[in-house]
DNA sequence: TCTCTTTTGTGACGATCGTCACTTGTATCA
DNA sequence: TGATACAAGTGACGATCGTCACAAAAGAGA
């Protein structure tokens, strides 16, 4: 039944999966490589979010109210996705009532990852900021490259490569 | 269909909706008054989030996932609440396609706010996020003390109060 | 109205972090 | 493999913000 819904695709790194004033129309499953989310701030770029296998991505807002995007997601390397098309996925959302939980059970996880988020900066200090992620998502620090992962962090990069050089 | 999953529940100020270690079985519609959600670290309160009319209190994980809640959510003001019950409310949603909406509503509501906040600490800086605040959401300002709002904004309570008087 | 408590304001000082400028290291690709 | 671009490290300096201590103001209750 969500078969018609789905395709596979291919972004190579630096395609972009959604571009800012687009609306979203689409879920991106990864299952290989990862992409970003990022914001423009005049000429600089602040990452919010990464996405690895088996998360997804996505803009909530703009996927369900149809919203234009204020966010682009981009891929960082050559990244496999199984797409969810929107429509496609209501329809097949009226046949079946399990399906429709997909909705709710993509709302859910990135609700938490973001609320993971917003916590970091109000509970705790840069140091402990990038401990933090050294614990819980060791992979971030192994694949994102640390200009990228410093806006993320909220740290200039300079001071990231200094906390990073203290620990070692 | 949805009357026997509602109950309206009056709580006095400094009540607690939601107790950290306990699982969160309800969701909370904002009637009358205001809640805060808070983690304890240390000796000290650090809020998380602040519930308004017509919002929807809860812990989404805790609710959906049956998880231990981390946080608290307690009454600032005497609040009235509707309360939807958990499993009345799933049984409700069997039989109602519509009903099954109002899960994802809910989460992708909440995913909204958490992003847009988390976003606040990634792109400004403490005087620009009460800026933002002040323009945003005003009645934010007007009801929730200084003191409260500033594990929210993470600023110390000492800067919150400097950055209110340079502006005035 | 008068305490007692809570909230807010203010000064001094130091720690942390951001910014600028430059160097060093590492990919990438013709 | 050499040239170019990109990523990461480093030093100096200043701005911002947090912390501590205390004073003023505003509420809450008897």
């Amino acid at each position: 039944m969500l078969l018609p819904a789905l395709t596979t695709v291919e972004y190579k790194k630096y395609d972009c999966l959604l571009q800012e004033g687009q609306v979203c129309n689409h879920l991106f499953f990864i299952s290989t490589g990862y992409c970003r989310a990022f914001y423009r701030k005049g000429d600089q770029e602040i990452n919010t979010n990464f996405f690895f296998e088996s998360e997804i991505a996505t803009n909530i807002n703009s996927f369900w109210n149809g919203e234009k995007s204020e966010f682009s997601i981009r891929a960082c390397e050559n990244t496999t996705t199984i797409v969810f098309d929107k429509p496609r996925l209501v329809a097949a959302g009226q046949e079946n009532q399990e399906l429709a939980t997909l909705g709710w059970l993509c709302g859910n996880q990135m609700a938490a990852k973001l609320e993971n988020h917003a916590n970091l900066f109000k509970l705790m200090t840069a140091q402990e900021r990038y401990e933090y992620v050294e614990e819980h998502c060791p992979m971030m620090l192994q694949r994102v490259p640390l200009n990228q992962l410093s806006s993320y962090l909220g740290i200039a990069r300079e001071t990231l490569s200094r906390i990073r050089g203290r620990r070692s």
